[in-house]
DNA sequence: TTTTCATCTGCAAATCGTTTCCTAACCACA
DNA sequence: TGTGGTTAGGAAACGATTTGCAGATGAAAA
C-alpha cells in the first residue's frame, strides 16, 4: 500500500521536482484508491483544490508516475486511458469483468492463473512479468434486463 | 473458418450493399488471416489493387465486419486500433504473449480458462460471452539479449 | 542565505488516429 | 429500367494526448 511520502521520495530520489501541482496531484491519486480513473478526472479532482493548475501539468505527472510503477494504464475501450494505483502487496494484478451492456467493470482476485503462467514459460520459452485478463459477458443486472434478447 | 462468399451474403442479408470497394477490401482481409492488421495496413493492401478507395472506405467497412462480428479489435497498445479475423471454429479466444521489449506478440491456443470461468459465472454472478488475456514478459530473443540487465 | 541550473509549469498550438459531413454515384429489389 | 436507400470520396471536424516555448521554481551546492 503505497503512501504519499513514499511517492515523494521517490521522485526526488529519481531526479524529479517535488512542486506543488505533483503533491496536489499525488493527494487526489490517493482518494482515488481501487478506482479506474481517467486523466480528466484525475484533472477535475485536483482543480478542485488547486484551479491553476494545467491539463498537460497532469498527463506529464502521469506519465511519470506510471514510469514509476506507482500506477498502470488500463483499456476499457471508454474512448480515454484509465489508470489504477498499484498496490505493492498485490502479487498479481488482479482480473476485471466487464459488462457489455452497461460498462460496469467489476474486479476480481484470483490466483489461479499461477498454474497457466509455469505452463507458458516452459512450453512457450517466456518470461513472463505480468498478465491482464479482460471477461465480458454480462452482469447480474443487466442479464435481468436483457434475458430474452439476443445477446449477439 | 469464413470464406469471402460468406461474408458478401451475410452483407446483403443485413441490408448493406456489396459494392467494389468492399469486395477488395474483403479479399485483402483474406490474405492477413492470422494477423493482426491496423486500419492503415488494410488500406496499403487495398490501395495496391484498387488505387482510388478511400481512407474513410476503409474505416467504414471494418466497423461493419466488426459489428457482424467477422473480425475482432484488438489493442496492443501501439497507438492504433488492431483487428483480427475470428475463426469460427473457435471455441475460444486463443491468449497473447507480447514481449516488452521488441513487441512481438506470440499467440497461444488454450481452453485452460474454462474452468476459471465456471468459477466467476457461479461466484460472481456473471455471464461470460469472451475472455481476454494478455501475457506481458520477454521472449526468448530479448531474454538473452537483455540478461543480465533490470527488467523493470 | 544566495547562487545556480536543470526541471517544471501553463498555455497555445500541433499531433494523429478516427469520425463525420456533404453531394454525387451506385447497388439491388421490384 | 426505375426508384430509393446505402455508399463513396475528400475534406473538414473531433478529441484525447503531446509538444514547444519562455518564464518560474525546486533543491543541491556554495
Amino acid at each position: 500500500m503505497n503512501n504519499q511520502k513514499q511517492i515523494v521520495d521517490a521522485l526526488r530520489k529519481r531526479g524529479n521536482k517535488v512542486t506543488p501541482q505533483r503533491l496536489v496531484t499525488i493527494e487526489v491519486l490517493m482518494t482515488f484508491r481501487e478506482q479506474h480513473f481517467s486523466v480528466e478526472e484525475l484533472f477535475q479532482g485536483v482543480k478542485q483544490r488547486n484551479p491553476d493548475v494545467g491539463m498537460s501539468t497532469i498527463y506529464r505527472t502521469v506519465q511519470i508516475l506510471e514510469e514509476m510503477g506507482f500506477i498502470t494504464k488500463r483499456n476499457f475501450d471508454d474512448g480515454f486511458a484509465r489508470y489504477e494505483l498499484c498496490e505493492l502487496d498485490e502479487k498479481h494484478w488482479h482480473h476485471h469483468l466487464i459488462c457489455l451492456k452497461c460498462g460496469k467493470v467489476i474486479e476480481m482476485q484470483d490466483d489461479f492463473l499461477e498454474v497457466l503462467e509455469k505452463e507458458i514459460e516452459e512450453k512457450k520459452e517466456f518470461i513472463i512479468i505480468n498478465h491482464e485478463l479482460k471477461v465480458y459477458g454480462y452482469c447480474s443486472d443487466c442479464y435481468g434486463i436483457t434475458k430474452g434478447e439476443q445477446f449477439d
